[in-house]
DNA sequence: GCGTGGGAGACATGT
DNA sequence: TCTCCCACGC
């Protein structure tokens, strides 16, 4: 336990201009354009301390929704030694652990019960998938993701099955399934991601009492990443927030990655709307890249926008960045390792200051294949990796089926693993008689494991005796995780299913059991962390992991999507793969997805603090034959004169001496101004009212025929000016 | 009635 | 490379 060590004034002086701004900004909502490297964390964490110290706001009151978990944990590590002891009492995590937690706690407000568990991607297919079958829809012409990306865009929207939309076909099938796959849900007491906030946001919309006792709560309420928050996220901090007011939002639109999850630019405008006294402020003044990186990444996004973006660095110029041209992707990961362990024996870098990017997980590949040949240690961040693994989510489904034996895709997991003569016959002998006694299957076998003798008639031979042994594991199982801490609950299933022997026979080679098995240490240890009645916590944090939290092992290289990398630094970056199909990825196509992707590429460059490598493979391996790349259109946009290495293959001769006279890539017209006339594909024309100018963006408000005054996004809303 | 093995297809990004 | 599905054998 210990006491503030600093004081407020101290902490104020460590702020510059802009920053402290932010952070004393009186009472209020506040949306802070936070570019790149530019003390984003440090603003929202001085701003709580501002809060707490400065205005004597209770911590209690204070709710900060962070990106990650891994963004939460450090947040409040940080506000420790500035608060002491009351940092404990501030609420810090993501959205969808934010929502979780009210949920258990407002749980007669919705159907689910307190004990509820989350529904991972996998359970969402498998209960789409039963759904689909339920209805009588094939996935051929109905493909299983396209319909689960169609559903998860209703629910981000706020539209459940009653109000999803009818005009077609197509519409009136997939709002069939979508209702059949709430039911399925309900039936296994799960929630998916998307049904957490969907469900938050509407008991808060729905009953004035609970609003005012949370919004009462959380009278200070900060939101990070606010470029990447969905409706649904919005609408829950806009409830939250009515009644006091004080919502500070910090954001980035150029790092804006996540419109394909359902994230929002429109909840800018909403905000203004809805905010309409608002303050803004800018941050620029970039504190970790040198000037070369800061610019490469400045000319990439210059397109996107109508007047240059400020951002400035006191570090330097700086080294030059580096574009390498390779023939294939296992050059490619040649090329960066060599480069790394050259940086490294000149004592220029450690191992753990780079960072590899890439654009999909499966470039990995090649690239972990070449550093095990190289005996170059590294880490690769990503979920899948660890809690997609078979024998983790096999432990899991145990620990989940134990907290709550109605879940369906957990039972439906593990009641064969390890086999114990449960085929497809015995088990829908089980699903007929749940769904004749109206009851999850988990709680028949409960049922069945206490009075044997009620089931008489249903279950007999062979199935019965099958269906009796799991049942009575099942029941202790039940019993157990009601007292003992999820470690001890893990050992006893590790026992009692005898896994290691199954994973043992499971395994082709000695050294694939030795990975598996060491999965499940790894499991073990991260049980260990949480104390005894800790399974419900277990549980929803390992749901609920991000990408991010997999990050560690400093000691090594990281490899990791661009995506992930959001939020990120390392001193030495390698972004490879940068090829037409890759990125852009050949999937997106409409011009707004292919801006998404440039932003995408600005975020990678935006993580350099001291290099940063740019590699290009001019051919790759594919369907059986050579298949020749073209180098990323964004690569274009690079300023030549930042550049060093295969410049020349990039921009011949005569491109550097055009580029040089016009300097660099034209940036999108126009730039508003008051009284320009334009058109929006929904509302029509109007005029722009009101401009000001946020982070080399611009917000406009702009009056349409209809009276309205709206508020928009230059870069982003589709606007076009007319003469 | 259940387990196993082989073949086919898939791979965008992720809470 | 991994996963899913189907067919076949015990």
């Amino acid at each position: 336990m210990h006491e503030p060590s600093k004081s407020l004034d101290d902490l104020l002086n460590e702020l510059n201009p802009q920053q402290r701004e932010a952070v004393t900004a009186p009472p209020g909502p506040v949306l802070v354009w936070a570019g790149p490297g530019s003390g984003k964390t440090r603003v929202l964490t001085y701003r709580i301390a501002y809060l707490v110290l400065g205005l004597g706001v209770s911590p209690w009151n204070i709710l900060a929704v962070t990106f990650t978990n891994k963004a939460a944990r450090e947040m409040k590590e940080r506000l420790g030694p500035l608060l002491g002891i009351r940092a404990e009492n501030l609420t810090v995590g993501t959205f969808h652990a934010f929502c979780a937690r009210f949920l258990r706690l407002e749980h007669t407000y919705h159907p689910f019960g307190q004990r509820f568990v989350i529904a991972d991607t996998e359970d969402q297919r498998r209960l789409l998938k039963q759904a689909m079958e339920d209805v009588e829809v094939s996935d051929v012409i109905y493909p299983l993701a396209s319909v689960h990306a169609a559903i998860s865009r209703a629910k981000n929207e706020g539209i459940w099955p009653k109000g999803f939309p009818t005009s077609s076909p197509r519409q009136r099938t997939i709002a069939r399934i979508y209702r059949r796959y709430q039911e399925l849900l309900l039936a296994s007491k799960a929630m998916d991601f998307d049904d957490l906030l969907l469900w938050a946001v509407r008991i808060l919309e729905e009953n004035p009492g609970v609003r005012e006792k949370w919004a009462e709560r959380y009278q200070h309420i900060l939101v990070d990443e606010f470029q990447d928050t969905n409706m649904l996220q919005y609408q829950l901090a806009r409830l939250l927030a009515q009644k006091h007011r004080n919502l500070f939002v910090v954001g980035d639109m150029d790092q804006a990655i996540y419109s394909w999850r359902g994230a929002d630019y429109r909840n800018l405008e909403r905000f203004q709307k809805d905010f309409p006294e608002a303050r803004t402020i800018p941050l620029e003044e970039n504190y970790r890249s040198t000037q070369h990186i800061l610019d490469a990444a400045l000319g990439v996004i210059r397109p996107l926008h109508r007047r240059p973006k400020r951002l400035f660095t006191r570090k330097g110029r700086g080294a030059k960045v580096t574009l390498k041209y390779v023939n294939n992707p296992y050059d490619e990961a040649d090329f960066v390792i060599e480069t790394l362990l050259a940086l490294t024996r000149r004592g220029e870098a450690r191992l753990g200051d780079f960072a590899i990017m890439y654009r999909t997980n499966a470039q990995s590949r090649v690239l972990e294949e070449r550093f095990l040949a190289h005996r170059v240690p590294y880490h690769v961040v990503g979920t899948q990796r660890f809690y997609g693994r078979k024998e983790v989510k096999d432990l899991l489904a145990y620990l989940r089926l134990a907290y709550n034996p109605e879940d369906e895709s957990s039972l439906l997991r593990v009641i064969n693993v390890p086999p114990r003569g449960i085929g497809m016959k015995t088990l829908a002998l089980l699903r007929n008689l749940a769904r004749r006694m109206g009851s999850a299957s988990g709680l028949v076998l409960l049922e069945l494991a206490r009075k044997p003798e009620a089931f008489r008639d249903g279950l007999s031979g062979r199935s019965r005796r099958v269906l009796m042994q799991f049942a009575s594991l099942l029941a202790e199982l039940v019993e157990l995780g009601a007292t003992l801490s999820p470690l001890a609950l893990l050992d006893w299933v590790l026992e009692n299913i005898a896994y290691r022997a199954y994973l043992e026979k499971e395994s082709r080679t000695s050294e694939e059991f030795t990975q598996r098995w060491s999965n499940v240490e790894e499991l073990r240890r991260l049980a260990g962390d949480y104390p005894a009645g800790g399974l419900e916590a277990f549980l929803e944090d390992v749901a609920l992991v991000s990408d991010q939290d997999t990050l560690g092992d400093e000691g090594a290289p990281t490899l990791l999507t661009l995506h992930a990398a959001k939020g990120l630094e390392f001193p030495i970056v390698f972004i490879v793969g940068l090829v037409e199909g890759l990125l852009p990825h050949s999937r997106s196509t409409t011009q707004e997805q292919v801006d998404e992707e440039r932003r995408l590429f600005y975020v990678g460059i935006t993580r350099a603090k001291e290099r940063l490598y740019l590699v290009v493979p001019e051919s790759r391996w594919a369907f059986g034959e050579w298949e020749p790349l073209k180098p990323s259109r964004f690569l274009q946009d690079l300023p030549v004169e930042v550049l060093t290495g295969d410049v020349d293959r990039l921009f011949p001769q005569a491109v550097v001496r055009r580029r040089q006279r016009r300097k660099a890539a034209p940036m999108r017209p126009p730039v508003y101004r008051k009284g320009m006339r334009v058109r929006h594909p929904r509302w029509g024309l109007g005029t722009v009212v009101d401009v000001e100018d946020a982070g080399g963006d611009q917000i406009l408000m702009i009056t349409f025929t209809d009276g309205r005054t709206r508020p928009f996004l230059a870069s982003m809303a589709p606007l076009e000016p007319v003469d």
